[in-house]
DNA sequence: GTGAAAGCGCTAACAC
DNA sequence: GTGTTAGCGCTTTCAC
């Protein structure tokens, strides 16, 4: 079914068919009802690749994730998905964890394939070189989350606040020696671990980052023994599955949680909620992310520049695992 | 930078440029060297949307996921990712789960969404109506995931198997009166509980089905009680996150897991190992039932027929929240 | 408001 | 082996 046989049935030209299926309101009312009986007449619908190539653009937009099953990824995406839905747009998703490629840095080289079948691209926290993607902002509308670069328009959730706030609510619950379980070098480690520190000092808190830690439950279940030997009564996770880890380990060994260590966790993923204790986290507004970022990028497409990094709040989320220090730490 | 450019500047014809990047074998080493060191002279790569309209097919498959935020979607989706790019083609995928959708059944309106975009589409366990989906399956070429459907090709994690061994597991503990906790009304579902009472039956043990329940933690919470009220000993979750809320309340209620109820979960999500008791629980091959979908899929737009469905094992994981059975249900 | 014609960038016969 | 010629299905001037 192509355009052709459309107008042929309702007896008029290809392009009056293309009219009423891209500027109906330039269409007689009379002819477009008689092309669009036709065209459901024959099961017709514009085919999306030839519309593409006249148009010069796709309606598509892409995303890459370092690694869908991680929850952070998928409920960012999830959200990427329906913005992009409501708005028109069919969206690519890759991830770049794929252990069968080269280079860690196989992010950009999804991005690239994708490129040209794209209107724009959102990158979910990128760990990939500054010039990388830079070139790649050259070639096609990019967007990135969690990612802090110059020139390159960016949701941020900055969650230095969430940290400080965490800081704050263990040296309220009487706690003087933290500490940061780090995870990898990225914007937001950078973020927490720096926002953990000042606010330790100027609280006056014992502070010591340990790590860093695989961002995963093995890597939590590493640091918890690092945490005890350490002293500390209270400790900042990186993100909650690494605060799941130290929960986890720490019941293994009979360590009680609040009571002898507090523990906050980071993101406030689901898992936060479905562990005992529940877990006390600083929560990202990760769907919100993901819609703000389509957002983003839909303004650079209709020229609206709309550059910056727009920056959403982190909120300290408390539960259960934390609770006032221990009376002495012997 | 289009196909003529290149051909001008190695001064050959665009078709030979074509062949170059289409079928290199049947060009000249010679001009293939003078085409590609023009390409990259100019920075051409072959646009992939002029390409798809000009073959008829896009190098492009789709996936549509009920909910990316569930574990078990966002497992199945990496795998199908990488899959696909590991065979040269880039992936759609659509979450059904919009609220902001008139009806339920969105995932076939995604799927159709999608349909003339790709070459080939991968549904995971769609709730949707058995003559809908034979309807897309004319017109596209098309696979799902646990989903039973004649006629349309399949792979299926039968978890009978799965929800047999958990049984006889329970009864070999001693467990005399077993729950089972309703999920969905889908494929997975049916499967698990049929197969649970089945054997219960066979092994003389007294079983129960509650629910349904939401498939989520605040599903297994309410359930909990209600499998207390009942008087079970041993519980079979239609998921993990369902069994992690029934563990999560027993906690609340002081209700020791497994020495007073043992707890089997289904899937083998992460969670399962995060929470405390870590979960017995039924391990369906996600990652692998991604793989075999795509393989499935390239398949049939090879020509392979290939009909039919493939079977994926469960296998039942023993781990800490199953236990024997209290001495006496007074 | 509608039609004719050119063309988006590439591929696929078919000649040579 | 390589070039020529038609398209793939749609959009978009430009006339009328």
């Amino acid at each position: 079914m192509t355009i052709r046989d459309v107008a042929a049935r309702a007896g008029v030209s290809a392009a009056t068919v293309s009219r009423v299926f891209s500027r109906p309101e330039s269409v007689t009312v009379e002819t477009r009802r008689r092309v669009l009986t036709a065209a459901d007449a024959l099961r017709y619908t514009p085919h999306p690749v030839a519309r593409s190539l006249a148009r010069g653009n796709t309606g598509n937009l892409g995303l890459v994730v370092p690694d869908m099953a991680v929850a952070f990824c998928a409920v960012v995406t999830k959200a990427v998905s329906h913005r992009a839905r409501r708005d028109g747009y069919a969206l690519f998703v890759a991830d770049s964890d794929d252990p069968s490629a080269r280079l860690a840095s196989d992010g950009v080289r999804s991005a690239h394939a994708m490129a040209k079948q794209v209107d724009g691209l959102l990158l979910l926290s990128p760990t990939t070189d500054d010039d990388d993607l830079r070139a790649l902002a050259d070639v096609v509308p990019l967007v990135v989350i969690n990612r802090d670069l110059a020139d390159v328009p960016a949701v941020l959730m900055p969650s230095a606040d969430g940290a400080v706030a965490a800081v704050e609510h263990l040296h309220a619950l009487g706690h003087r020696r933290l500490a940061y379980l780090a995870g990898p070098a990225n914007y937001s480690n950078r973020a927490r671990c720096e926002a953990f520190t000042r606010t330790c000092a100027r609280l006056g808190v014992a502070a010591v980052v340990l790590g860093p830690f695989e961002p995963t439950f093995s890597g939590g279940v590493r640091a918890a023994d690092l945490v005890l030997a350490d002293g500390a009564s209270g400790v900042l996770a990186y993100n909650d599955d690494v605060a799941a880890g130290v929960v986890g380990r720490l019941a293994d060994r009979g360590v009680p949680v609040p009571d002898r260590l507090s523990v906050v966790g980071f993101d406030d993923t689901s898992l936060a909620s479905m562990i005992t204790p529940r877990l006390t986290t600083v929560r990202l507004p990760m769907a919100q992310a993901g819609e703000v970022a389509v957002g983003l990028l839909l303004d650079v497409l209709r020229g609206t520049p709309a550059r910056g990094a727009v920056e959403l709040p982190a909120e300290l989320i408390v539960r259960a695992s934390t609770g006032p220090a221990p009376e002495v730490t012997p």
